[in-house]
DNA sequence: ATCATGTGTGCGCAAGTGTTGACAAACAGA
DNA sequence: TCTGTTTGTCAACACTTGCGCACACATGAT
């Protein structure tokens, strides 16, 4: 089977950093490893690198390298995964969930509910 | 809808087991602590309770208290919360998260979907 | 009231996870 | 070449999480 793959991917957004991180990559086309630990002053660029690495595992993040430098940009693919498992579970409210992606994607500007990231 | 609520959204979500939990409650309309323990032969009660007792705090499902009995249901809600993190992170492939869940929707009949076709 | 059933909870243990600090690899510039 | 910068990896620690067992609680049946 192949759930292994759903499985890091939800692990991998089971953190709250890693969900910082990968909006803050969401939010640029490409950022640094040290740009990313740049915006993090509570955590080292060790805890950052370890949480790159996992979401790059996961597939949520592609890292290019260029030089001495890494750029971490997000893919698109893993978001069928999280949507493959929603429509699953709710097929009853299924037309909600299409209606809210639906409007969320037909507003071209970013969508007024920023995701909100907690605790610290 | 507090939005401390995706964190508990995405840690009840982390959890293999919990997931299959919730597909399998979502695949019923209810479903008793007990049948679903019934489920997981590899897995005791307790661990039931306990995995059923987060999805409760998330939010992801709800219980209805029948004499001796616990009836638990999925909630649709809190995907909501899933998909605010996608919209935002995942802004420039939406239509193609749109198209997913659209063609999830509109793919089979739903059983307890109720689709509001009636003037387009 | 007494017993049986369904279920949650507290306790203790095993396993997994995150963070830190030190070290090593790759590369650019002098 | 040597030096400084950027980054990942390894070992060790503390923290958190999941599990089963026994028990307590609530409810229905006898």
């Amino acid at each position: 089977m192949a759930p292994s793959d759903s499985d890091a991917i939800f692990s991998a957004l089971a953190d709250p950093t890693r969900r910082a991180i990968l909006s803050l990559v969401g939010e640029h086309e490409e950022l640094t490893a040290g740009e990313i630990a740049a915006h993090f002053d509570s955590l080292g660029r060790t805890a950052v690198s370890s949480h790159l690495r996992i979401l790059r595992l996961a597939g949520l993040v592609a890292e290019r390298r260029d030089g001495r430098f890494r750029h971490y940009s997000v893919t698109s693919t893993p978001a069928d995964a999280v949507v493959a498992f929603l429509t699953s579970v709710y097929q009853n409210s299924l037309e909600q969930l299409a209606s809210a992606v639906q409007g969320a994607a037909t507003s071209e500007d970013i969508p007024a509910g920023r995701v909100e990231e907690r605790s610290a």
